[in-house]
DNA sequence: CGCCCCTGTTTTTTT
DNA sequence: AACAGGGGCG
């Protein structure tokens, strides 16, 4: 597969005819071409086969970004297009951004202004909101988020009769993201997949969720694409002049393209059909949420005659840790297939460090991150990443205890939170006094006395009058239907919406909203909580009213919240990076700390229920993004006890550990103070069996047996000298035997910890085994005897 | 209408 | 274990 598409890739138009002409008239501009020294002949030839379909394989820090900024660079520079021409789409605000700064840098003020650089989102609004009367809504319908959606899909539901606790909203939610995600519209929606829900009215329930959404004048994330796709299918004629304009397109991250984005992509390619897509089959890692890592693998015949480049060549990370990401993603089948290799040293192996519990992990952790730090280790070139949020709190706990500076990176995001949700519906329902979801999420907020039976009244006139809320409330409070003190409040309310948006036309829009945010007493609601976070609320709110200063008008600032969930934060402080691996696709650091290297944790057990191979093989690509973030160390590690969900289990090591090339590997041993003390368990739960029979591990247990109880010897771990920890090269701790376990499931077993059980799966010499007393757990065969 | 207790849930995350 | 959301009661 390696060779055709290579040879495809050089039967394609002579790359040579473009690039002479190219550097020729790069050459007629003062100084040349600047920006195409240092490429090497693979990224030059990315850069340099502009015209026909191309799909760059960018392996992890092959310089994929530096790629995609060349491209456009060139493109300009040598006058094939103009910045407009050029359709330049990326997942997230974050790699727009660096996109357009990076354009800029390298070819100065050309290169500004880039109208169609942007997320598929933005652009699908952009788009849309062009064309809005054509798909039905107006041009300045909302964008909902994902809270709204919930509620919206809540009454749905409830209008259907249909029992929410028996089919909660957040699955239908689900089933209608995937649809969407698939460039479903309702009719196309498979029968048998629409009948699945709620006793076959999954369909009706999607159809009535879409017309709720058309008499707001909204729509979701989803539709941004989606109703393109109607758009353009409706609309020949618009679908050919997008696709006359977007001369070039450019796809940043193209293995995280699901259908629906596909499918907008190939409509408009089939214009000029010169596309160029970046991606790494071997980093797609979010399937899960509807990406297709076969639209990659698919490039070649989708575009017939593609171009296909592979970046191979590794600029970021040592031989050792190149060698064990390459390894271990080798295990991959239904993989375009890529080497990747580098001209830098071998440097340090990666290393895999066995802990007794999560616990102690996180402690092996923050020490080994203080003694780097010792050595003069900048903090900001250190990254924890984990595989699941949870994983974290343990290893904050530690950091805390220590006073080592952390931050956390894609927590809870700003326009998330609940503060500001409020105070963006109170600006929506000002702005648009027909957005019933914001009105409706204000109404009671702050406590005014207008609960649920008095919503359910205006809900009532508002759809036999189908009129929005607000209106509603207007209509009825010059009726008597309304008790007199529910009157009154429900009269200054509407007042005070009135007199806002009046003052929108007069007032700057960020006055306007502290304003709003003071009569409606929102703030005062804050003020007098007590509750430990309000004063980091009100600063929320602070933060939240002064951000809007930078945008011209209030419909700009509620756009740019739709679309951009992301509140900048502020890099290069002299910290640790605390994030999960998903977030930390497209970083890098010096050194990288990889904990929680267990079965069930990572691959994450609910991956493999889910997806089966397919999981297992995303998990190991996110294994392999782990490792590939590090530039000089990775330090992987597992915890043989860990608490899950609040209940100790025991644990055994990743076999993505196995599956690590030997070579490039050293098994560390945990510094000998276990924590004995702090532990709750016994030392010797279970005799060792095979696997834990290593040199490596028989001297942890002596060390633990000799070391006694207590922390005295945590700083001890000087590495490098005396008492540091040792090294056992090429031993790995999780070594499995290969051979097929003994047990065959419906086995009765008896485990030494856990007592008896039944054998309800077989996975090599790993089993799972549903035990009498202690409930599900997976072991190792070598830790139970027939029973 | 509002508060409190109980119950069920618990991957990864963007737009 | 921790949290969120719903139901029931005052």
């Amino acid at each position: 597969m390696q060779k055709q598409s290579d040879a495809a890739a050089t039967a394609g138009p002579p790359p040579e005819t473009t690039s002479i002409a190219a550097r020729a008239m790069a050459a007629l501009r003062p100084g040349g071409a600047p920006y195409l020294d240092g490429l090497n002949p693979e990224q030059r030839r990315a850069v340099e086969t502009t015209d026909g379909p191309v799909l760059v394989l960018a392996g992890a820090g092959t310089g994929k970004t530096r790629v995609l900024t060349t491209r456009i660079a060139h493109l300009i520079a040598t006058g094939r297009a103009r910045p407009y021409d050029i359709l330049a789409v990326t997942f997230t605000n974050k790699a727009a951004r660096e996109m357009k700064a990076r354009i800029g840098a390298l070819i100065g003020p050309a290169g500004e202004g880039m109208p169609w650089l942007g997320t598929f989102h933005a652009i699908g609004t952009k788009i849309l909101r062009r064309h809005a009367e054509l798909v039905g809504l107006k041009s300045d319908f909302t964008i909902l988020g994902t809270d709204d959606q919930l509620r919206l899909m809540k009454q749905v539901i409830a209008d259907q009769n249909i029992d929410e606790k028996r089919w909660p909203a957040r699955a239908l939610g689900h089933a209608i993201d995937g649809w969407k995600n698939r460039g479903l519209s309702p009719e196309q929606v498979p029968p048998g997949e629409a009948g699945a829900f709620a006793f076959g009215k999954g369909g009706a329930l999607y159809t009535a969720y879409q017309a709720r959404l058309a008499t707001l004048n909204a729509v979701d994330f989803g539709d941004l694409l989606l109703l393109c796709l109607k758009l353009w299918r409706e609309n020949p004629d618009v679908l050919e002049n997008y696709q006359h304009r977007f001369r070039y397109i450019l796809v940043d991250e193209y293995q995280d393209t699901n259908v629906a984005q596909y499918l907008w992509l190939r409509l408009l390619a089939q214009g000029h059909r010169n596309v160029a897509c970046v991606g790494d089959d071997d980093q797609s890692i979010y399937g899960w949420r509807g990406a297709e890592v076969d639209n990659i693998l698919r490039f070649e015949h989708d575009f017939p005659g593609a171009a296909v480049v592979r970046l191979e060549r590794n600029y970021r990370s040592t031989g050792h840790i190149l060698a064990a990401a390459s390894g271990l993603i080798a295990k991959n089948e239904g993989r375009l297939g890529k080497t990747l290799r580098t001209e830098d040293v071998a440097g340090e192996r990666v290393t895999v460090t066995g802990a007794w519990d999560s616990e102690e992990e996180a402690r092996l952790v923050a020490e080994s991150i203080e003694s780097l730090q010792a050595k003069k280790h900048p903090l900001s070139e250190i990254a924890v990443l984990v595989r699941i949020s949870a994983q974290m709190r343990e290893i904050e706990d530690r950091f805390v205890q220590l006073g080592l500076p952390y931050r956390v990176i894609g927590g809870p995001r700003f326009y998330e939170r609940a503060e500001i949700r409020d105070a963006l519906a109170y600006l929506r329902a000002t702005a648009n006094p027909a957005d019933d979801l914001a009105f409706e999420r204000i109404i009671n907020t702050p406590k005014r006395g207008l609960g649920d039976a008095t919503l359910q009244q205006l809900h009532t006139y508002a759809r036999a009058e189908r009129v929005p809320l607000l209106l509603a409330a207007r209509r009825l409070i010059e009726t008597d239907e309304l008790k007199p003190r529910v009157r009154s409040t429900l009269r200054a309310l509407a007042e005070s919406f009135s007199r806002w948006a009046r003052a929108v036309e007069t007032v700057p829009h960020s006055e306007v909203a502290q304003t709003i945010l003071e009569e409606s007493g929102y703030t005062e609601m804050w003020q007098k909580d007590r509750s430990a976070d309000a004063a980091g609320r009100l600063e929320n709110l602070k933060e939240f009213v002064r951000s809007m200063e930078e945008f011209p008008d209030l419909a700009g600032f509620l756009e740019h919240v739709a679309l951009v969930m992301d509140a900048s934060e502020a890099e290069g402080a002299e910290r640790v990076s605390l994030m999960t691996l998903h977030a930390a696709k497209g970083l890098e650091f010096d050194t990288v700390f990889l904990p929680g290297w267990e079965d069930g944790l990572f691959p994450n057990q609910r991956a493999l229920d889910e997806s089966g191979r397919a999981g297992l093989e995303e998990e190991r690509r996110l294994a392999h993004v782990g490792l590939t973030r590090a530039r000089k160390r990775a330090k992987l590690s597992f915890a043989v006890n860990r608490r899950i969900h609040g209940l100790w289990s025991s644990t055994i090591p990743s076999r993505f550990i196995d599956e690590l090339p030997a070579g490039s590997v050293d098994v560390v041993e945990a510094p000998a103070h276990f924590s004995a003390g702090a532990s709750r368990f016994d030392r010797n739960p279970a005799p060792f069996g095979s696997s834990y029979g290593t040199p490596g591990w028989q001297r942890a247990q002596a060390n633990t047996a000799a070391s006694g109880r207590g922390f005295g010897q945590s700083h001890g771990a000087s590495p490098g000298g005396r008492g540091g920890p040792r090294q056992i090269e090429g031993e790995l701790v999780a070594k499995s035997t290969g051979a097929p376990s003994a047990y065959a499931a419906g086995a009765r077993v008896f485990h030494t910890k856990f007592g008896p059980g039944t054998v309800a799966g077989v996975d090599g010499n790993k089993l799972t085994v549903d035990f009498d007393k202690a409930g599900r757990k997976m072991v190792l065969d070598s830790f139970v005897q027939p029973g």
